[in-house]
DNA sequence: GCTTCTATATTCCATAGTGGAATATTAGTA
DNA sequence: TACTAATATTCCACTATGGAATATAGAAGC
């Protein structure tokens, strides 16, 4: 490779400042340094290319076509550097630490309240705890990026352990301004009358519901839209116009609080399991002994 | 971003050269730099990322954990990095150049003549041209990396014009060894008793062969083997245990020399198209119009 | 056209970083 | 213990970097 012609990664990094804050001197205020050395960096990069990579239009500096290219290369490049430097910091292991990893809907309705007990039983411990899609976690565990997940879907590789955590149960919910609240229970057939706002079709959710409706013949549903977030969900069911499936684990406030309904549906029940899982060097960790612990006696 | 904290490229380059050429002296060689200067490329590296990245063991270095993360980066970065080369020269245009993409059994096949015949008629004119995949190819031309391309199959794209170019066939074929050698015409049944070399399954002639067979009511034939390159497969049906589908332009050479058989199959016919493929920017574009006009009158 | 305003480009200089030659250190080996 | 084949250190000439001050270019007002 040309060794000597590789471009310097802070040249890149003004280059990405001066097109994402529109202009030298605001680059420079971003980056701590000043206007003429940000002014210096696109030159060099400019050489470097070959190329004119920015042109004044007017008073302002516009990309070239070759300057997108290398803009483009400058996000890719400078992106990655930062998840990069979040891995490497996933290695630092240690002792009393555990590096949990959970999916967004346990990390938004049941992780907040293990970890404030957990801190309490045994402050010495720490937990240093991410939330993610099902999919990078178990990347992530089987890679050694982190030491142990909850999950609602259990991965299925050999470097990782699964036990069972909690039963779960997806249940059919609507707000207050909704027809069908406090109705009782419904016939089965009426589900097809309903309208939806569902998680996306790729979360673990979704994959047990659309599975459990399809065993009851039930294929499509009218969904309205699919969201990413339960909370969203929640709050959009307040207008009274759709209904949802969620875990019952994440509206359980919401039901006891009167802020959702849940509607029973004559002869639908959906169960699901939650998942603990670990890779095999946390077998011997003590932190990750404490946190297995505590998970159990919660629910025991 | 943390600007004044960003790892010199010089730096990975220098890892990854380690890693891969196996020590600090060898690398050094490599990048034309002395080994003191890879050696204090590594600390730097180590400094910047806070973690020691190699260590010895005994008297050669090894990877540690972080290191390896880095190491992934120091490739993907300067992979991208070489790409980014590629593509800038591609943007290179100029009035007498035209930049042209084909697949690969058309650049192995066709284009040589193509080009020579071009370079003959038109001194002037420069065709800067390369092989891809058919995916790639319409990317490229959809992103102005390339100008015209020739084809197996029509992209469907509103940027991209095509046109027909040539009418093509896709053909059963056998080696000298082979038993069905001059063997005449076969009927459809007997498809099902043959061994099969063909290109991989994503290719454009497998699309079209696959869909042809479809329609006469064959699903699936006995593949001993995918291959990503027509000359491996003639080279392989010269051992006679096996025949293949192959487009008729490429082995056109090898029928007329007798160093493959085709073998006709009663009510099998497989026609298709290849196309020319071009951008709206080379509609006034002088050497494109000298080159298909070239191409039309090579078929007339 | 002339001035003013704002943003980028240039120049000059003290300082930090780079690579090479020579040399020291380390781990394996006879 | 001496030898060998690696990597690490040291020292030095040289280049590149960023800041302060200053020049220049384009837009807008008069």
């Amino acid at each position: 490779m040309e060794y000597r012609s590789l471009p310097d990664l802070r040249n890149l990094a003004a280059l990405r400042a001066v097109v994402e804050h529109g202009g030298v001197a605001e680059a420079g205020r971003q980056l701590n340094i000043g206007q003429p050395a940000v002014t210096k960096r696109l030159r060099a990069l400019d050489t470097c290319y070959g190329l004119q990579l920015m042109q004044r239009e007017g008073r302002r500096l516009e990309l070239t076509v070759a300057g997108v290219r290398v803009y483009e290369y400058a996000r890719l490049v400078l992106d990655h550097q930062h998840s990069l430097l979040d891995d490497l910091d996933s290695l630092q292991v240690s002792e009393n630490n555990l590096r949990l990893e959970v999916t967004g809907s346990i990390g938004e309705h049941l992780l907040p309240e293990l970890l404030l007990n957990f801190a309490e039983a045994y402050p010495d411990y720490r937990i240093q705890s991410r939330m993610g899609y099902t999919r990078r976690i178990q990347t992530r565990l089987a890679t050694g990026l982190s030491d142990m997940a909850l999950l609602e879907q259990a991965p299925d590789h050999p470097d990782i352990l699964v036990q069972k955590w909690l039963d779960d149960e997806v249940v059919l919910v609507c707000g207050k301004a909704h027809p069908l609240w406090g109705c009782g229970m419904i016939p089965l057939a009426e589900l097809k009358q309903l309208n939806y706002v569902l998680r996306e079709s790729r979360s673990s959710m979704r994959v047990t519901l659309d599975k459990a409706l399809q065993d009851i013949g039930i294929e499509t549903l009218p969904i309205a839209m699919e969201v990413g977030s339960t909370d969203t969900i929640v709050e959009m069911l307040q207008r009274g116009q759709h209904v949802s499936f969620l875990p019952r684990f994440s509206v359980e406030e919401a039901l006891s609080t009167e802020g959702l309904y849940r509607i029973k549906v004559q002869g639908l029940r959906i169960h699901r399991t939650l998942w603990i899982a670990r890779t095999r060097t946390t077998l011997n960790n003590v932190v990750s002994e404490a946190f297995i612990q505590l998970l159990r006696n919660k629910v025991g």
